[in-house]
RNA sequence: CGGGACGUAGCGCAGCUUGGUAGCGCGCAGCGUUCGGGACGCUGAGGUCGCGGGUUCAAAUCCCGCCGUCCCGACCA
């Protein structure tokens, strides 16, 4: 099979490999997938990772609903009018029309808080510090396969405090702790903390912080969002506690959440033009045996060596792909394209001098290694492709960052090459608005503390009240 | 919702202008030769040509209506 160069045209490199490497597919409903034994192994290796630093933070997984009713999500104004456009609303059921419609939740908040109100009396009762693994559905109108699909896998955090401060603290800790943390030792994946603009917070927000990651084509990918959500929901859904000074107060809230969407960051944060690239922390199979013979005499002893091989190398993923019916040039490609770390070949040529073939899919290269000691020389192998794909990505992204003087620079940067276009912003919507009128790139982040900035503002030339950073994004 | 393209075998497509036996490549099945970088030969299976109606002796092809998909925008994890 014949991959489009990624560099001409990533979305359909994207697409195409995301089959043929066989992840996922579309399914029969509008903008969903079908994710493959494959690709739900990637996303098991990067929620197992996520699921571990959630609970390393002190919180507790809990399951609720699916459906709730439509009027919940009413009650907070901001809340309704960001995700009403996209919610899929249940009319029928049971053979009849319902009396009251049910949303598909594209979100938890609502009904979270909404049974929060029965939990929290106290302080004694805060802080709350859940999360949940579940399917949300949003109707998004530009369905693409991980990145952005109609029904999406996720965790959702929910937590509840007794203060701004303890909020707040509590949604940068998540955002550095959990997701920074994951995305860039187990990802492989350099992403940029900030802050979002008014016009990217999530609906309900006080505070939105995102993860941006810059992707192969250059273009950017909001990898995660953790939120401060102030007291909206607490206030909309009548949630109160009785204070250390005997007072009613409303709780302080956080949400963060992590998608499939990240699946799509591994793979388009990686590629080449041969396939996937997988950082071994998340690939399914880490190293592949590929055992070479000709006569029946080969196979014998070569199969035994790999499953002695096999047997060394048993503390990682390992598969020894033993298929009769396909040739060793086809097994190489093959597991190219899935992005699998290391291969080792092994024929009669090896066999006979003690060695083994050693392949990397970061460089390319092919080296012998002696059979003698090969664990310890496949887990440092390993851990190279796992440091090599993190510098390559960092480099990657720090040579598509620029400080442009002026809109006009700031539109050819984003156009091409493309990437992070840093520029000092008054802080106005306005001149937000200008700029993805005229390039489509938008304010992907600003620091995360507030803090005074030299220059002007890249539009208006007014004196800068933030450092922006703009992009293209998916 | 605006602008464009498309619907023919599991996948990718040709055939339609000018109506007349349903085609190609990949994949799939069988046999043989191959096997250290995507093998080759022979044989074979697989289709209500998106759906409904019309014109015609005859429709994948012409006409009318409907449905669906993809791409570019607006919306977004």
């Amino acid at each position: 099979m014949a991959l489009p160069s990624q560099n001409e045209d990533f979305p359909g490199w994207y697409q195409e490999v995301v089959r043929a490497a066989e992840l996922a597919e579309p399914s029969l409903a509008r903008g969903t997938m079908v994710i493959r034994p494959y690709g739900w192994a990637i996303w098991e290796a990067i929620q197992r990772a996520v699921d571990d630093r959630i609970k390393a933070t002190g919180h507790e997984n809990f399951y609720f609903p699916m459906f709730f009713p439509y009027r919940l999500l009413e009650k907070e104004a901001e809340h309704v009018e960001g995700f009403s456009p996209e919610v899929a609303v249940v009319t029928h059921a049971g053979g009849e029309q319902l009396e009251e419609p049910l949303v598909v939740r594209p979100t938890s908040e609502t009904i979270i808080w909404s049974t929060y109100a029965r939990w929290i009396q106290s302080y004694r009762d805060l802080p709350l510090l859940y999360n949940q693994w579940a399917n949300v559905v949003r109707w998004e109108l530009r369905p693409r396969v991980f990145l952005r699909t109609t029904e999406f896998l996720w965790q959702e955090g929910h937590t509840a405090h007794e203060t701004e401060e303890e909020a707040q603290h509590e949604a940068l800790r998540i955002l550095d702790e959990v997701y920074l943390d994951a995305y860039r030792t187990v990802m492989a994946v350099p992403a940029h903390a900030g802050r979002k603009s008014e016009s990217e917070r999530f609906p309900g927000a006080v505070e939105t912080y995102t993860l941006e990651a810059l992707m192969r084509d250059r273009k950017a990918l909001q990898a995660c969002t953790s939120h401060y959500l102030g007291t909206n929901f607490s206030v909309a859904y009548g949630v109160r506690f009785l204070n250390r000074q005997g007072q009613q107060e409303h709780p302080h809230a956080t949400s963060w959440g992590l998608s499939t969407r990240a699946v799509g960051a591994v793979l388009m944060t990686h590629g080449d033009d041969k396939g996937l690239r997988l950082p071994p922390a998340v690939a399914p199979v880490q190293v592949v045996i590929v055992p070479i013979y000709r006569t029946d005499e080969e196979r014998g002893r070569v199969l035994e060596a790999c499953a002695r091989l096999a047997y060394d190398l048993a503390e990682h993923r390992v598969k020894i792909d033993d298929r009769e019916d396909v040739r060793p040039g086809f097994k190489f490609n093959h597991w190219e394209l899935r992005g699998v770390p290391l291969r080792l070949e092994l024929g009669p040529r090896d066999l006979d001098a003690g060695r083994v073939t050693m392949a990397s899919r970061l460089t390319g290269q092919k080296q012998e290694l002696p059979l003698d000691g090969v664990s310890t020389r496949v887990a440092a192998a390993l851990e190279e492709v796992q440091e090599g794909l993190l510098r390559d990505a960092t480099e990657f992204r720090d040579a598509h960052t620029f400080r442009p003087k002026d809109l006009g620079e700031l539109a050819s940067l984003i156009e091409d090459p493309g990437g992070f276009v840093v520029t000092g912003w008054c802080g106005s919507a306005d001149c937000e608005a200008k700029v993805k009128e005229e390039t489509r790139a938008t304010i992907r982040f600003l620091p995360i503390e507030r803090r005074d900035v030299d220059g002007a503002c890249v539009v208006c030339g007014q004196p800068a009240a933030e450092e922006a950073t703009w992009a293209q994004a998916y």
